[in-house]
DNA sequence: TCATCCTTGTTAATATATTGTCAATAAATT
DNA sequence: AATTTATTGACAATATATTAACAAGGATGA
């Protein structure tokens, strides 16, 4: 059982969707066996880290063999909750809410994009991947209606706070949120920050200090 | 001088973009001077942290005083290579490509974008924020001419390692990646990765195990 | 000017994360 | 069937990161 039970670390939580991508490419191969040894190697990590990190899942793997490919996989998507078929909403239909919408991965990872919103009247009526752009007077309704799991908040830093209260009082049960601000909101709501100046920053520090 | 030689753990560095936020929020608000103790809790980290994070890059307060908003931003944006006026390019013109073009807080940080290069036909010669989108094949001469620091890489994974090793040969520093895919290239370039399927993936674990 | 208060920079203590080791055991080989 | 090899899961050892504690010294106010 070992630590099992245990409160799983975030420092595990977010190898996991490496694992599942590199497990994807091997499934693609054909490749239908695994060792923590061989995999490490691909990935550029160490046996023991990997071996530690399934364990606080469940002991998947079998001595003398290794893991397999295809239950290890999946396995590890369902950890995810990539069989849930979350359903997801992007709020904000500009430049990058559309990249989003238009993000292979997202569908192709489980999840189900039922709806794009935003105030400029412009907008309102185009569609997106066969998907109309709704008017923000519509959020809520639309939100009831289909249960929606997750929102993606693809606007200004400005108006995200009050849209990200607004959807967690409505039941929305993560928030990806790629407004460059922290949320701090009311409730249990899960947020999920993609900060991408940030990341750029980084880049730009490690360019700065190796030249 | 205390641990301002030893090598900054990553840990420490990509904490460093937030401080930035913060300090910049605070000078919006004519707030000159702060305490370790009042940004831990604006910002929801512990005070001592924060002390030992700036000391690993100089002594920036002052005992019974705290620091100055404006010097400590400012030597940060430093750290950070924010004044070093990067010149970058995007590498797709696709979705991806053109919301990164359009981030305002792009050019905000200091990084001039001066090109946009993509395969399609269709797409060259269109202007995204008045840069003109390049072939492909005129990659290594813009590269050369414009001494190009970082490129980001919005293109599908087909590609992107053999545009990621052009760039690194021809003496990018820098490559920010956004494709799904991990990148082993032959050179001392930096690397990013923002993998945003992995960041979406992780947001669905917290929700499937907390509900 | 002097005493008190405040806050840093630094070191020590604690907590967390990673890596190494090995007995247990299944698979592969002889 | 017996032996060797491979590999896990667990745990111990190590390394890294975070937090707490505090002396040193400037700021503040009487």
């Amino acid at each position: 059982m070992g630590n099992r039970d245990k409160k799983v670390s975030m420092a595990v939580v977010r190898r996991l969707p490496r694992y599942y991508r590199y497990l994807g490419e091997l499934l693609k191969h054909d490749i239908t066996r695994i060792s923590s040894k061989e995999l490490s190697q691909r990935m550029g990590v160490t046996a023991s880290q990997i071996r530690q990190d399934l364990n606080c899942f469940g002991g998947f793997g079998q001595q003398g063999y290794g893991y397999s490919v295809e239950y290890l996989y999946k396995e590890i998507g369902n950890i995810l909750g990539l069989y849930n078929g979350y359903t997801t909403i992007i709020i904000g239909a500009g430049n990058l809410g559309r990249a989003l919408a238009n993000h292979s991965n997202f569908e192709k990872r489980g999840f189900k994009l039922a709806g794009i919103f935003d105030i400029s009247d412009d907008l309102i009526g185009e569609e997106v991947r066969n998907i109309e752009i709704m008017h923000m007077d519509k959020l809520d309704e639309f939100v009831k209606l289909h249960r929606v799991d997750i929102a993606v908040l693809a606007i200004p830093k400005q108006g995200v706070s009050e849209v990200a209260q607004r959807l967690a009082n409505l039941g929305v049960k993560g928030l990806w949120n790629f407004s460059y601000t922290d949320l701090n909101i009311e409730s249990d709501v899960n947020i999920e920050n993609v900060h991408l100046s940030d990341s750029l920053m980084t880049l730009s520090y490690q360019i700065t200090q190796k030249n």
